[in-house]
DNA sequence: CCAAACACGTGATCC
DNA sequence: TGGATCACGTGTTTG
């Protein structure tokens, strides 16, 4: 019964007497197969096996409720996943949460590149259209993101058009509260777009309107922008 | 079905043979915290244990292979979840799991229904409001699903003018070529809007109105109408 | 020391 | 039969 233990074995039962025994461990060695004495670090030679007895089953407790708590995530998972047929392997289960998971993040974010979903922070960004759009040789990307407010529309259209600038096409999207908008500009007067100087002087004009729409609207609710996105609704047109 | 045979009994250790000894269990009665011998079905007294050694082995390997692709899977499960530390109970990581899924799917089926998603066919819907809107006594709401169609708008505006109708409202949402626009109409002239006769020749006209438009533009192009929804991008805006 | 969490080996069960 | 899956009780570890 004593033979030698180590590395790679596997406990295969433990004995406890038939009243209060002694206790030790069985494993199978499994290079050669054959039962040889566990290596146990707590060799309680003999001793309080009447309270070991109750430790022992407020540890079977423990661990069948722990069980108990998984698998009653399992069968909710089992109920969520639309694939799900009650009768799944866990780890199959599993790799069907995990694909539609990724399914579901995919879609997210695929919807939010297109157009993207408004940042919880204020932001503006100008910058020159590359290449001619449609025929037209220059042109002005903005986007501002803020607080969704109704009107923020027409008043950054005024703004523009103090400028001699026109929105050509906009995109606008709101999300729990907040929106981001996209603007493509262009100047109504003919000018020389070929200035750099001129161009830079354009985006810094859009930016600074842009800025004072943003400041006249964002003086009251502020302690709010970091509440909990719940309500989704991203919206878009195209105005003419 | 026999799963849970041992109800109110839990199995304590099983007792292996010093070399090829008998197997028997024990197991612990939880009412009256005694050990007793275990109902084993199958008493193999005193057989073939060579054989058997080698089918625990598989067994256990059998079963550890299970746990790995279990446990795989959880960890993949952890780096999949935004706010999977990796230091997470099971338990946890499946209610997280569970509730990432949830937030996910709602944010879906909402995107959807707020703003539900163009039909694949083409459809007119126009119904009187329920009850003054914002203190307007009467309006219309009509949608219309259709081919996606930037100058569709405008259109529609157009139409709509000739009757002397108005549109206060509109939500726009185009899903990978296809499009549904819901408008809130309201009359320009004053009318009796208790006259239920007068309301349904207006709801009448909005659909003929609507119908027209939609005629000039689904001339072209139909074969295309069933492909697959890929990309998605879901706007509105709010005009003033 | 206890409580919780995990891996392990095993008996039972289903196909 | 055998292979695969599950629930169980236990040993071990960690805080």
């Amino acid at each position: 019964m004593e033979r030698e233990a180590f590395a790679s074995l596997e406990r295969i039962s433990d004995v406890i007497g038939s009243g209060y025994g002694s206790s030790s461990s069985l494993v199978l060695d499994r290079e050669r197969g054959e039962l040889v004495k566990a290596p146990s670090k707590l060799e309680h030679k003999g001793v309080c096996h009447e309270r070991s007895i109750e430790a022992l089953r407020n540890h079977s407790e423990a661990e069948r409720r722990r069980r108990a708590r998984i698998n009653s995530h399992l069968d909710t998972l089992r109920t969520v996943i639309p694939g799900a047929n009650r009768k799944m392997d866990k780890a199959a289960l599993l790799a069907e949460v995990i694909g539609h998971l990724k399914e579901l993040r995919a879609n997210a974010t695929q919807a939010c590149e297109g157009l993207m979903i408004p940042k919880d922070y204020d932001e503006i960004k100008v910058e020159e259209q590359e290449g001619g759009l449609n025929g037209i040789p220059y042109s002005i990307r903005a986007s501002l993101c803020c607080e969704y407010k109704p009107g923020l529309l027409s008043d950054v259209r005024q703004a523009l058009d103090a400028l001699h600038l026109m929105i050509i096409r906009a995109e606008i999207a709101t999300f729990g509260g907040r929106m981001k908008n996209v603007f493509l500009i262009i100047s109504c007067n003919e000018h020389n777009f070929e200035d750099a100087e001129y161009r830079h002087f354009l985006s810094g004009s859009v930016h600074q309107a842009l800025r004072s729409v943003l400041d006249r609207f964002s003086v009251s609710q502020d302690i709010l922008a970091t509440r909990k996105r719940r309500r989704i609704s991203i919206f878009s047109s195209d105005f003419l």
